[in-house]
RNA sequence: GGAAGAGUGGCAGAGCUGGUUGAUUGCACCGGUCUUGAAAACCGGCGUACCUGAGAGGGUACCGGGGGUUCGAAUCCCUCCUCUUCCGCCA
């Protein structure tokens, strides 16, 4: 959520910061009429405010009378309050509108983009941060992509999942499980050494916690909810991890705060369809380790790069043809202000697949969230929020099996053996 | 799931027969005096958010969340959440 200092006092800088988000000419209109409410909304408090300043002051001299036994008097003031009191709650209920109008407003703004951002409104117009430079994997005649690779090895069974439950929801076994086992551990293990710390949160969250970290009310639709005990199952763990700071303030010499965890992650996907959704390309639940990073305003966009170099750190021990996008303003999250999406090629399927998204939010989920830190002056700021998927599985996967396999079989790369227990599948 | 008790400032812990209580006190923390330095002792400070003001400052709200009673509530009532103990059930 933007700040409503910010669209006061930047009110130029926000347009064009939206603009570049591409959003609609509705939302631009926003702006004068989130300014305009809060004004009123100021005025509104300070008359309410010193209406109950008013009130107190008689509440108080009422006590004092019935204290020295001048109950008529008191009886007498007491009149004089009822119908201060009456004109105190109408200014409490419009106060309560106005904030719910703003609210509700800035709601609606999605993020400012980074300077860096480049302008675009498509998958086309992402800058392509670092290019592949190295060889393309020489697939074999008759390569197979993943699906056919999982039923001939016999690691996934896609048909299972529907019996269980429905498409979405594959079902891992004997090598296909311990892959996924595997890259699990290795994935939590490259995160502790980097000194991130290991958390293993509920994967179901309260209203509260999804509306925090920006997936209520906009995604709304994308989470699986469980109606009788107001949860939502996590659509990532960011989530939880993030929302373990709510509403704290923080010391500087707090941080840095770098978490990570393994969660599987379940998204409604509604929406999607075709070729997207073949083989593990999208489904329900997945598995994921995730990086959440809180950090001083002043520091957010070299710990960004941070977590950059640390993701492109896995896909080289995997020994997996990657390249690195810099989305451009159209095609960034709500919540994000600059985002380098992480993508591998899939040679069998002949596209490049998305693995891992690292974004800085800067204060917008903390302005959600207040989660703040004391400052050298002694005043508390919001800190940014920064996180990154390091790495999600089952895409993983798809590219491991498809640019690994051989006509012998499919192999594993070394980083991953110690893990595995086993060389190829 | 049933019964009882409890949720107060960073922590501990008063207040809870309604009226200078944003809240006693202790610890922690910050500044000062003292000291070569530290400790101890003493003095002072020490919540968050919003409104207002150039500033100094002034005001309002907040004692788990929400609502109610009252001129006035941390204190009374309702409701939800959480914790503790006992009973029941169970991986």
């Amino acid at each position: 959520m933007l700040e409503i200092g910010v669209i006061r006092e930047n009110r130029d800088g926000v347009l064009a910061g939206l603009s570049k988000k591409n959003v609609s000419p509705d939302q631009l209109e926003l702006i004068d009429k989130i300014i305009l409410e809060d004004d009123k909304r100021k005025s509104t408090q300070t008359s309410l405010d010193n209406l109950l300043s008013k009130i107190n002051k008689i509440s108080d001299e009422i006590g004092s009378l019935f204290k020295s036994g001048k109950i008529d008097d008191a009886n007498a003031m007491k009149q004089t309050v009822a119908a201060l009191k009456e004109e105190s709650r109408i200014l409490e209920s419009s106060l309560k509108d106005s904030k719910d109008v703003l609210e509700e407003m800035i709601i609606q703004l999605p993020n400012l983009p980074h300077s860096s951002v480049p302008v675009g409104k498509k998958a086309e117009d992402n800058e392509i941060f670092k290019a592949w430079d190295g060889p393309m994997p020489a697939l074999v005649k008759g390569a197979l992509p993943h699906w056919e690779l999982a039923e001939k090895y016999n690691l996934i069974s896609f048909k299972d999942g529907v019996t269980l439950t429905g498409s979405g929801f594959p079902v891992y076994k004997g090598k296909g499980a311990r892959l996924q086992r595997a890259l699990i551990s290795f994935f939590l293990d490259e995160a502790v050494n980097a000194g991130y710390l290991e958390v293993q949160p509920p994967l179901m969250v309260n209203k509260e916690s999804a509306r925090a970290t920006g997936q209520l009310p906009d995604k709304e639709g994308q989470m699986y909810h469980c109606e009788k005990d107001e949860f939502y199952l996590i659509p990532t763990a960011e989530v939880p991890l993030t929302n373990l700071y709510r509403d704290t303030i923080l010391q500087k010499s707090d941080f840095p705060i770098k978490m990570t965890g393994y969660t599987p992650c379940f998204r409604r996907e509604a929406g999607s369809y075709g070729s997207d959704v073949k083989g593990l390309n999208r489904l329900h639940q997945f598995d994921k380790v995730e990086l959440v990073r809180i950090e001083h305003p002043d520091h957010s966009y070299d710990v960004l790069m941070e977590m950059v170099k640390h993701v492109e750190g896995l896909l080289q021990k995997l020994e997996l043809p990657y390249r690195i996008l810099r989305l451009c303003g159209g095609d960034m999250s709500f919540n994000s202000a600059l985002t380098f999406d992480f993508e591998t090629w899939s040679a069998a399927q002949e596209r490049w697949l998305e693995v891992s998204s690292v974004s800085n939010f800067e204060t917008f989920q903390s302005n959600r969230m207040k989660l703040r830190f004391r400052d050298d002056d002694g005043k508390t700021r919001l800190a940014h929020t920064l996180n990154g998927s390091a790495l999600a599985l089952a895409r993983i996967v798809a590219t491991l099996l498809e640019n690994h396999q051989t006509s012998e079989g499919i192999n594993i790369p070394a980083a991953l053996r110690p893990y595995t227990g086993f060389d190829t599948i």
